[in-house]
RNA sequence: GGGAGUAUAGCUCAGCUGGUUCAGAGCGCCUGCCUUACAAGCAGGAGGUCACUGGUUCGAUCCCUGUUACUCCCACCA
């Protein structure tokens, strides 16, 4: 059969993924094994993938697969989220852009095409997923806003409402005049930004003096309600009892003197306009200042704006001081740069506005959430993460949950006002709400739900429960089953939103942890470390990338460079080591798959014998057990990309480089049986060990590998084999639940001797390599071995055969006219047929002879020196003595050599 | 303004809390090779005062002081 050299992902991959599904093989139902459960953190429903997706969804789809070939129950389950500041942003926009308002629209029939764009445009990401090779249980694809999510989170609502947890307030929130809603301080990205600071004069009321009090929001001046100067500010202290006029307005306004003000900022006088400005409002509460409200909410002036009323905030600042200038009554004004409070969506600046919303009290919860992590039920890897998580419950403050938005779930309240005040009802439905209005208030007549949604975090909150109905049904078994989950998958960037606050969720609901696990992911950055942005147009297209180097190559691109937490800095081109990985496994599968089997009992060609053949089966197998090992390790400490790397050095190294070198037919002999058998499952364990992080390619070797297997069982390997078995075997079986091997014990003596052939063989290439010696001319090795470090013994045949070597044998004295090498403190020579370049040689020995006179120096430094003999282990000391023999067993061979020499 | 983290080869990073798996890996680079699986490859090789400074110790990449440079998080200085 012809196969072709190069490896080609397109067909392959698309095959197996979907054979996968056909199967069912990603789906998962409660049984008695142990379960493994992964929540996707759901991307946006509007979203469309890019590379931190990819990042985090490889390691999501590498730990669940590592994770059903070990025997448990796997199950990852998708879905999206219906991010609602972002989704209704741009549904706002598509309706604008078919010439429809959102305010001509009733709230249904904005819903209506809410709901119909997203069963259009949605869910995108998902399927891209399926490119990546995400083995999602697909059945259970969910969506925050699904009717078992709405419902959880409207239950949820009510629960903490009547627990008292849920409270509504006039507060001082972040108001996106753009998306004309609240958001909470977590959405508020504070960003620099360069402005000015203008000082304006400030008269004195009746009299011809003024003060000059600097600001950066000149338009807020309609707002002013006082003047506020420190209490010991000596500049001011004529100020006491004094009223000021504000500049432009004409309305007189007092002096307050109070301790907030920065004596050394600006003139040390500050303006105060309760309803723009959080620590006004607090001196505004303080002093009982009234509050001018002076913006509408879409960020332009109110009537209180007098003669500017109807101008955007911006276009208002840039008017009034041209006024205030024209009057005189700006002093100065400089550049100044400060942090800008911007919405995380929208991008608008934030204005602070009084405002009636929902919230949610933290205290309590916050405590038990920050417990749990600090006694690591929930563990975070990296442990870093604790500091800035613990920092953050520290000092939090209640969270605002409710949205001036349609898209989201909306708030269960119901108003109607009675004997002149207004009464709220929260409850699960209006039903319900109508009920607890007649019954307890003996009313009757029409209620007024709520017109706000809630924050979406308030829904994603729920996930780890809502997705297994947990909130609605407490203890189905579902929920019993799966809850809590093993690991979560995430950026550090939503610690706040979402990693906290489902640990909240989770203890409140389910008394347990939502996760035993949170692995954080870097953020991907561009070569040279820039965050991947749209707008910078750095960031590739995953699926083209797929298209060009194979999910697998992406894969392990993506891998190799990402440890957890540290961010990664992507280069297109380690997806084509991948990609080359790929390849190479193909290609060790073309040789295998043309090797023709020797008859009964293993005849081998002139190339190795059977003895040969087993030792380095012997030997591939101890060492695979040994960086299983390591590969464990690895994976208990959540290095993905040091497993990775580990099962790459098998496969490439161990595996292809020395294995299959060593067992590898001279052209046209065959193998003999038990080597091909061997061969044929080390690779097929290899490709098992590799399925996690490369999932298609090693499903496509692993059956042609296990075909051979089959062909195997009905005769000598033979061309016929019946094409219906191989079909059946192809149709009924996938590498993905087969048992992921273990490690088991190994022989170190073994691996050590190895080691020993490999220095001789690399010591002889080498020597070929600076002398110019074909690889085709065979040569003779003999050898002085001082101690039993150095064996020959088993691996001879290997030896002789990877570094096409006639006679290996020990000598007693150093034969003439050799080249030579060491190896540990042997020493190991190569005789010439023609004469050697003496001078060369000689300088080569100089070289080395140097080399072991500064290094037994530096021994002897310490084995003199009377403190370290004395105070250190006598191990330690034992060391250092056998260091200083081999230096001068080493230093007197040389220094026979270049005797002989000379 | 507070808090956390990082600094090791040209690049990306390991180095398990002080001593031959202590100076490592992958990529890149250099030199040979189209050697019947693979040039997306094979063989060999060169690269590092472990940021700087003191200190503890017989001994420091590792522990402690300080300095410098980056990164991130938090915070209402108009």
């Amino acid at each position: 059969m012809e196969i072709a050299s190069k490896y080609d992902p397109r067909a392959i991959e698309e095959k197996w993924y979907q054979f996968w599904i056909d199967k069912k093989l990603f789906h998962s139902e409660p049984d008695n094994r142990v379960p493994y459960t992964v929540v996707i953190p759901p991307p946006n429903v509007t979203g469309v993938l890019h590379m931190g997706h990819m990042l985090n969804n490889t390691i999501q789809d590498v730990l669940v697969r590592r994770a059903r070939m070990q025997g448990k129950n796997a199950c990852w389950v998708p879905g999206t989220d219906h991010a609602s500041i972002a989704t209704e942003a741009k549904v706002v926009k598509m309706l604008a852009e078919q010439g429809i308002d959102k305010r001509s629209l009733s709230r249904d029939e904005f819903m209506k095409h809410a709901w119909q764009w997203k069963e259009e445009h949605g869910g995108i990401i998902l399927k891209q997923l399926r490119r990546l090779g995400a083995s999602c249980d697909w059945d259970r694809t969910a969506f925050t806003m699904d009717d078992v999510r709405y419902e959880s989170v409207i239950r949820v609502f009510v629960d903490l409402y009547n627990k008292g947890l849920i409270y509504r307030g006039v507060r001082m929130v972040n108001w996106d005049p753009q998306a004309l809603t609240a958001v909470s301080d977590e959405e508020v990205i504070y960003k620099e930004s360069h402005g000015k600071l203008f000082y304006l004069r400030y008269y004195i009321e009746g009299e011809d003096r003024y003060i000059v009090v600097a600001t950066t929001r000149p338009e807020t001046i309609m707002g002013d309600t006082a003047v506020c100067v420190h209490p010991e500010d000596e500049r001011y202290q004529w100020l006491r009892g004094k009223k000021i006029v504000v500049p432009g307005v004409g309305r007189a306004v007092p002096v307050i003197m109070d301790e907030y003000v920065d004596r050394e900022f600006g003139t040390g006088a500050l303006k105060i306009t309760p309803a723009h400005d959080i620590n006004d409002y607090n001196l505004g509460m303080k002093y009982g200042l009234e509050s001018i409200d002076i913006f509408n909410d879409n960020g332009t002036l109110n009537d209180h704006g007098g003669k500017y009323a109807g101008m955007d905030r911006f276009a208002c600042r840039k008017q009034i001081v041209k006024d205030l200038e024209a009057a005189g009554l700006i002093e100065k004004i400089e550049d100044y740069t400060n942090k800008v409070g911007r919405s995380e969506r929208t991008d608008a600046v934030i204005e602070p506005k009084l405002s009636a919303q929902w919230f949610l009290k933290m205290e309590g919860i916050a405590k038990r959430a920050l417990e749990v992590v600090e006694d690591d039920t929930v563990r975070f890897h990296p442990a870093k993460f604790k500091n800035t998580y613990r920092h953050w419950l520290e000092n939090i403050k209640d969270w605002c949950i409710s949205r001036q938005l349609w898209w989201g779930q909306r708030i269960p309240a119901w108003y109607f006002e009675q004997n002149g005040k207004v009464e709220t009802i929260v409850a699960l439905d209006e039903e319900a709400a109508r009920k607890v209005a007649a019954e307890k208030y003996g009313y009757t007549g029409a209620l007024r739900q709520d017109e706000d949604v809630l924050d979406t975090w308030f829904s994603s909150w729920l996930w780890p429960i809502s997705l297994f109905d947990g909130i609605r049904n407490p203890g189905n078994p579902e929920i019993n089953y799966y809850y809590p989950t093993s690991d979560l998958i995430t950026g550090p960037d939503i610690i706040f939103f979402w990693v906290a606050r489902m640990i909240m969720a989770g203890e409140e609901y389910m008394h347990d942890v939502p996760f035993r696990n949170v692995y954080f992911t870097g953020i991907v950055r561009d070569k040279l470390g820039r965050k991947m942005s749209k707008s910078l147009g750095n960031s590739p297209d995953p699926i083209e990338l797929i298209d060009r180097y194979g999910a697998d190559g992406v894969r392990m691109g993506m891998l190799l460079t990402a440890p957890a937490g540290n961010d990664l800095p992507f280069d297109e081109a380690i997806c084509e080591q991948g990609r080359n990985f790929s390849n190479k496994l193909w290609n060790a599968l073309r040789l295998v798959s043309g090797w023709q089997i020797a008859g009964e009992s293993g005849n081998p060609g002139e190339s190795g014998n059977s003895t040969t053949n087993a030792t380095a089966v012997q030997w591939m197998e101890q060492r695979m057990a040994q960086v299983l090992e390591e590969i464990e390790k690895d994976f208990d400490q959540y290095r993905l990309s040091e497993a990775l790397m580990a099962a790459y050095k098998l496969a490439w190294d161990d595996f292809c480089s020395w294995y299959l070198e060593m067992v590898k037919p001279a052209f046209g002999q065959p193998i003999d049986r038990e080597t091909y058998d061997a061969t044929i499952s080390i690779f097929s364990r290899l490709m098992l060990i590799l399925h996690p992080f490369m999932p298609f390619v090693t499903e496509e070797i692993w059956h042609q590998l296990e075909i051979e297997k089959l062909k195997l069982k009905i005769e000598s390997k033979s061309d016929t084999v019946n094409p219906e078995q191989i079909s059946f075997f192809n149709s009924q079986f996938s590498i993905m639940n087969q048992h992921m091997p273990t490690s088991v014990y190994y022989d170190q003596r073994l691996l050590d001797e190895f080691d020993t052939a490999r220095e001789v063989i690399a010591g002889v290439r080498n020597l070929r390599n600076t002398r110019g010696l074909s690889p085709k001319e065979m040569l003779d090795v003999s050898y002085i071995a001082k101690d039993d470090r150095f064996r020959v013994g088993r691996f001879e045949g290997i030896i002789r055969k990877l570094g096409n070597i006639g006679k290996i044998a020990p000598v007693s004295e150093a034969p003439a006219g050799a080249l030579q090498f060491m190896v540990g403190t042997a020493e190991c020579y190569v005789p010439m047929s023609q004469n050697v370049n003496k001078e060369e040689e000689l300088k080569k020995l100089q070289e080395d002879l140097k080399y072991y006179e500064g290094f037994l120096r530096s021994v002897m430094g310490k084995l003199s020196n009377e403190k370290f003999v004395s105070g250190a282990p006598a191990a330690v000391v034992e060391k250092e003595r056998n260091k200083q023999r081999d230096a001068e067993s080493k230093i007197a061979a040389l220094k026979a050599q270049i005797e002989a020499l000379g």
